[in-house]
DNA sequence: TGATATTAGTTGCACGAACAACTATTGTCA
DNA sequence: TGACAATAGTTGTTCGTGCAACTAATATCA
């Protein structure tokens, strides 16, 4: 008789950092997207002119490994919404050369400290020992979770 | 704390776990999704039916936190392909009693080693002890998420 | 009992993301 | 130099997901 071990769903860790992703993200969309209608996306992109200004979509991309036509499109509502600056590199005409607006900033500022606000909050529950190691394992993962995910892509190929 | 320092956007948590649920998500999604054309969703309410037969649509959702409307699709669609079997519940005629059908246990007994395996040579980068903390500290951010969810949502002015 | 509220499940619709094909510019190398 | 490859960015298409409206069955309660 073939014995079935069951799963145990509830602990099964790729369903629970699914659940967690999605209650965090939901949660921080919930600070920028209702009051500014302002995507996961574009905010992360908001973010990262503001740490890196004048970067090109193409450095967006590898920084936030978001697709490049959905950053090609936030750029464009964003810069539509007169939040960021998109100006020519003049050097390579390809390239891009992205910045938050006066109004970016702005809005930038007003959102930062919320978002900087729940995240203390959410950590508040770790204490700084307990969020290093967490850190230090979604790394380990992480690295792992690459390398395997080439191997397994490869199960199904032929043979 | 700190002003106007930036958000160090790599340590930013939320996009971490983003970042680390998709890539293992991904890769899980690879293991069962090219060789049998099974969805992420349909292979969760797979592995809810493998353990607890007889389950209705809702309880599924329940327990997976899946969209009811997703669940309601995934369950036609794994029907439609014989992988599960669909009763009416007598007792209460709005109520489905599902479970997986004879192909659908073949197909559940070919992937779940392959799942499980993937699941351990994930957590083969942690110790046992830190997998418990790693646990630990999931369900901690769970319940925090959850509750500043409901704190933020409040935020934006509605009630 | 009958009116109304709840619940299980389905379906329509809108939106965001992944993927590929495409344009335009720049880099490579014989 | 000129042909071809590579890169930056845009756009079309498809698909999964979430929300809301809907049907059908059951529960509640005056």
């Amino acid at each position: 008789m073939k014995h079935r071990r069951p799963l145990q769903l509830e602990a099964f860790l790729p369903y629970r950092l699914s659940l967690l992703s999605n209650a965090i993200s939901g949660a921080v969309a919930g600070v920028y997207g209702d009051k500014f209608a302002i995507s996961m996306p574009e905010w992360r992109i908001m973010m990262i002119l503001a740490e890196y200004p004048g970067v090109s979509a193409d450095e967006v991309c590898r920084r936030t490994k978001i697709e490049k036509s959905v950053v090609s499109r936030a750029v464009a509502r964003l810069f539509n919404r007169h939040l960021i600056n998109r100006d020519r590199d003049e050097n390579d005409k390809r390239r891009s050369r992205l910045q938050l607006s006066e109004t970016g900033l702005t809005v930038y500022d007003e959102v930062m400290p919320i978002a900087r606000d729940y995240e203390a909050k959410l950590l508040a529950s770790l204490t700084t020992e307990e969020l290093e190691i967490f850190n230090d394992m979604i790394d380990k993962l992480m690295e792992k979770a690459n390398r395997l995910q080439h191997d397994y892509s490869s199960i199904t190929g032929e043979e």
